[in-house]
DNA sequence: GTCTATATGGCGATAGAC
DNA sequence: GTCTATCGCCATATAGAC
């Protein structure tokens, strides 16, 4: 049985911690979120390090539990690789600040990261398996195919201020339109390529 | 006429900061990568904001500046663009913490970085030139094809220490290779989606 | 379980001697 | 220009009352 005040400081945590990181997170901040006190937060999670890693594993829990998604019905290859697509836009996007998050966390501390990932039950091998059938075909290393997904995916996210301030004179309407489009963009490229 | 000291400063705040980004960097550590003391360094930049500026300008300048070197040889439009997937896989694989540095620092300051980012002397309507010829036949935004580009470059450098130990058995070469197979599949991609 | 008050340490920045 | 010593602040973490 959880209680309500953990639920809440969980909650709090995981937003401060998406939108600043391990290092830029700061535990009064947190507390002020969740609206209790600093010694309330170290009587549930002993300290902040503890604190990350609980909300690390829940995040990439997550990404993990959309990539299965696309695995489970009874479609066809290809149709998976499009969910797959549309799933990852829509998580990413509704969560903007997580790719960044986990570009972060992947390279501050990879030792302590192999073994919050794999308490994450991630299966590598079955989404690669989704693409060796057309790679193959095409005499393509299937980690290329997702690497690029995942790559033409996140980065309008990631540098969204950039190339709003850039590209879109600032205007984040026309942003989203943007990033909307992008869906048939992307599957229309890896249809191209992999011959689907 | 610049000091050696100030030289020796700038290079170790360039590594420290490419690495930690702003506010993982010590003071501390710049100081004792360059040899001095705390003081000293106060003495040449007078914050850590104030070197941090000078730093960024640096680290985007050359970005900006391997982006133009891909515009100004006579060649077709198609080898430009080949051209610029070489370019910055060359630049980010010989500068793997730069893209999420550059990612971090886009995210945390946006209003200060628009106006570091104008003193770099970035064009942002050359580059798109490039890609609207091929991209209006298609019925394309070339903003698709440019943030394309550049998600497929930077993905794997980003996630390396994830993608290299979970699909990599954790070795190194073999990373190496794959990231040196890129070049190759992104300007396939490109090419067969733009009908180059 | 929840609070106030405080310990403890690290950081950016400065004073002042040489 | 370069150093040692130190200030002042803010962060994590704990002590101890209720």
């Amino acid at each position: 049985m959880v209680s309500s005040t953990e639920e809440k400081i969980f909650e709090a945590a995981r937003r401060v911690f998406i939108q600043k990181g391990m290092e830029g997170a700061r535990m009064q901040e947190i507390t002020n979120e969740a609206g209790i006190n600093k010694a309330l937060l170290h009587y549930y999670f002993r300290s902040k390090e503890n604190l990350f890693h609980a909300i690390f594993k829940d995040i990439f829990s997550k990404f993990i539990q959309k990539t299965r998604e696309s695995f489970h019905a009874e479609i066809s290859d290809k149709e998976k690789i499009l969910g797959l697509i549309d799933n990852y836009i829509d998580l990413i996007h509704a969560n903007p600040y997580v790719p960044q998050f986990i570009i972060n966390e992947i390279n501050r501390d990879p030792e302590v990261l192999k073994d919050l990932l794999f308490e994450t039950g991630i299966e590598p091998q079955v989404i690669l398996r989704l693409f060796t059938k057309h790679s193959q075909k095409m005499n393509i290393d299937p980690r290329h195919i997702f690497v690029s997904i995942l790559g033409m995916v996140i980065a309008p996210v990631a540098a969204r201020p950039l190339m709003q301030m850039v590209y879109f004179n600032n205007d984040p309407e026309a942003y989203n339109k943007f990033l909307e489009e992008r869906k048939n963009i992307i599957k229309q490229m890896i249809i191209k390529f992999l011959g689907l």
